[in-house]
DNA sequence: AGACCTACTTGACAAAAGGCAAGAAATTGA
DNA sequence: TCAATTTCTTGCCTTTTGTCAAGTAGGTCT
């Protein structure tokens, strides 16, 4: 794998651990560059997980159903990010959760066992792996805390501000359920601006 | 260090993950016994949050203040659990968030600095750190979920499945805020049952 | 182009939850 | 113990959001 190719994902490891002597390029090097079609899925719910991946180009969410037989989208995922399914990957269990991709997606992913034999080989690099989690984690903890403390329409304006890019892509129906609301209520929280 | 007296932080880590060979009792001594009285706090906002506590006795809550001032409590944490500012501990920032007990509690704390030399020499244990890490997460999840696609009724009543001894000890405005909802609105839920 | 989807909007009504204020109950502290 | 404080409940009314159903708009496939 060229390192050129891979300028996105080399730069990505190196902000998130920028004060890290580490051989990026060998790290890189054990990905394994995907695409993924618009509407296909990178995880079907009741497989186990084996995908850690890094998103390059694209639109990503992650959903489920509910008891009533909904789908709910339970996060967005954005280019430049990495996209895993916490519960399913770490735990090694069966997911609830689909990951699918809302536009063409390219990017770059690792194994479950591929990944834990680079935090072996590369102890420096588990740092890596502890900000990916710590930094989804707080995300969750702001998504929890806007869901006790804001209005739905103060949740839209957020989101529109902060991720602006799922708007361009996604359906109104996933941003709904994202924010907790219906497509009824979202259109009409719209219809206001 | 007493092994004994840690029995109930050495059955924890084993726990925690249970296939690994580990030196357990070294990590246990690394630890430091506390005592924190009602109403006393782990953490206040605008500190660095240098504690990583395993609670083994007593319930702790974290909050923090909205836009208008009121508190919000973010999390409940009851015994044989760690209780940490994922935030302000390892990103290294001022938290927003206090860390208060709500009944005496007593426990082993263990600084920042501490946990990375344990994690450095005793590689293992990373695992552990990890495995909380993903178990907190996965928590809050749950709670985004719930959040979204439960009734402040359904969330009550699972709160009071899971977690029940937080109903013993708490003060119900706690509770209220938690599930994101008014005291006046949890005072009329529990009225119905 | 035309038929078929799916996404989105809108209206009328219903349900869930909040705001505020008064009062009751429980806890705390001197 | 008893006053002060805090916690909890309740009534009345408002706001927010949901449900259901109908209709419009837009894309897609042949």
């Amino acid at each position: 794998m060229n390192p050129i190719e891979n300028h996105s994902l080399t730069k990505f490891i190196q902000q998130t651990i920028p004060f890290k002597e580490i051989d990026v390029d060998e790290i890189v090097n054990s990905f394994h560059s995907i695409k993924i079609k618009k509407g296909e899925f990178l995880l079907k719910e009741s497989q186990i997980s084996n995908d850690y991946f890094y998103l390059q180009k694209g639109l990503v969410r992650t959903y489920l159903y509910n008891l009533e037989g909904d789908q709910i989208t339970t996060d967005f995922f954005t280019e430049n990010n990495i996209v895993f399914e916490v519960t399913s990957f770490f735990k090694r269990v069966p997911s609830e959760t689909n990951i699918q991709a809302i536009s063409d997606c390219i990017g770059y992913r690792i194994s479950y066992e591929e990944l834990n034999t680079l935090f072996h080989n590369k102890p420096a690099f588990r740092d890596f792996g502890r900000a990916i989690l710590v930094k989804e984690f707080i995300a969750s903890k702001k998504r929890v805390y806007a869901m006790i403390n804001q209005t739905a329409e103060q949740r839209y304006q957020n989101l529109l501000y902060s991720k602006p890019e799922i708007f361009k892509t996604s359906p109104l129906k996933y941003i709904a359920s994202y924010l907790g609301i219906t497509d009824s209520t979202l259109s009409r929280i719209r219809k206001k601006m």
